[in-house]
DNA sequence: TATGGATCCATA
DNA sequence: TATGGATCCATA
């Protein structure tokens, strides 16, 4: 999978280059690079049917690897905010200090209007100091063309990016992360990524 | 309809006690209060039928109603961020003074994650200094098990309020108020409010 | 019951 | 193509 760029959105006090968070960069940029389709092929490859590749499996091989590098999936951080919470994250990564604190990430493929809701959470975390950074990846367009419709995108989460970076939360650090991706060939021969019966589909 | 509570999440510079907010609200409460299901029955009643309800013709008399007071509906503000922009606002009054600012209403019906970008699509509209207030309507959890599963309701959006309230936005003016909504009476004789074939619904 | 998701629809 | 929506699924 290609990275096309990684964006701070928001940046308290420059966390941004704190080293912890330029390592886990480091290590999930390789990460996201080696994800393949089909497997042992090296790169990325997708059929280039519009609208035609589920997103349920894209995430599955990165999710595996980060959870050999120590990341937790589908964590649920204590934000003891109500009673009600915000639910689990993807894939969180404890800071081996004594901050008690995490990395998190989520890859979206839900609903575009699920990735707003993946960036609250994210910033959830952050104003209950359980997080010094969370990342969300999402597909660019040229990629989500070819996948189920209305599912998160980089270009069109961007008219609402300001939101969030022109908050000013009071808080010490944080940073907010996203990175888009993006197949590395469009190939006729590579089979279609499954779809699932969610949603309206006509099982 | 019933109006449980009114809640200014965001109220910068005490917006909310502005007398065009006020104003508005008062007008607002009384067509919310005048809702009924099925038409001519004073009331609105709900036949309760666990997630049997449809939820696209709830607001339809509101909007109606909204129009004849002078709102704007499906109203899309030039938000001049990029070229992307939010889509359009389902109805916006616009102050008759030389502000050329509006107040904005939002009655979200579809899934919960998109009343994250509705909340977000105002907060863009006071960032654009072209509101001065946003509107969110949403039912009750009471309510909601009887409506579509996964709609938009209250007590779900809730444990992400603070992200909203504690943003602490650069502006001299704006206020987001979040209002609760149910309806009056359950009803076993009440016809169901009718589906689409949106989403993943079997035709 | 609670929460994130996945899918296709409607309309401009 | 672009954008908000509506619906049902999966899992804990």
């Amino acid at each position: 999978m290609k990275i096309n760029q990684i964006l701070p959105l928001v940046d308290i006090n420059n966390t941004f280059n704190d080293i912890r968070v330029q390592n886990m960069l480091a290590e999930l940029q390789e990460r996201i690079t080696q994800m393949e389709h089909p497997k042992g092929s090296k790169l990325f490859h997708l059929n280039p049917t519009i609208k035609g590749n589920g997103v349920k499996t894209i995430k599955e091989t990165l999710m595996a690897s980060l959870k050999e590098d120590g990341w937790l999936l589908e964590h649920r951080l204590d934000l003891s905010v109500t009673q009600r919470q915000p639910g689990p994250i993807d894939a969180v990564l404890p800071l081996n200090d004594s901050s008690n604190k995490y990395i998190a990430l989520e890859w979206e493929t839900g609903n575009i209007s699920s990735s707003h809701r993946a960036v609250n959470k994210l910033v959830s975390g952050l104003l209950a100091e359980k997080l010094i950074c969370g990342i969300l990846i999402l597909p660019s367009s040229n990629m989500y063309r070819y996948l189920t419709d209305r599912v998160g995108n980089f270009d069109e989460l961007r008219p609402y990016f300001q939101v969030w970076s022109s908050a000013n939360y009071a808080l010490n650090e944080g940073c907010i992360i996203i990175i888009e991706v993006e197949h590395d060939v469009l190939s006729l021969e590579s089979p279609l990524l499954a779809k699932g019966t969610d949603g309206r589909a006509l099982r």
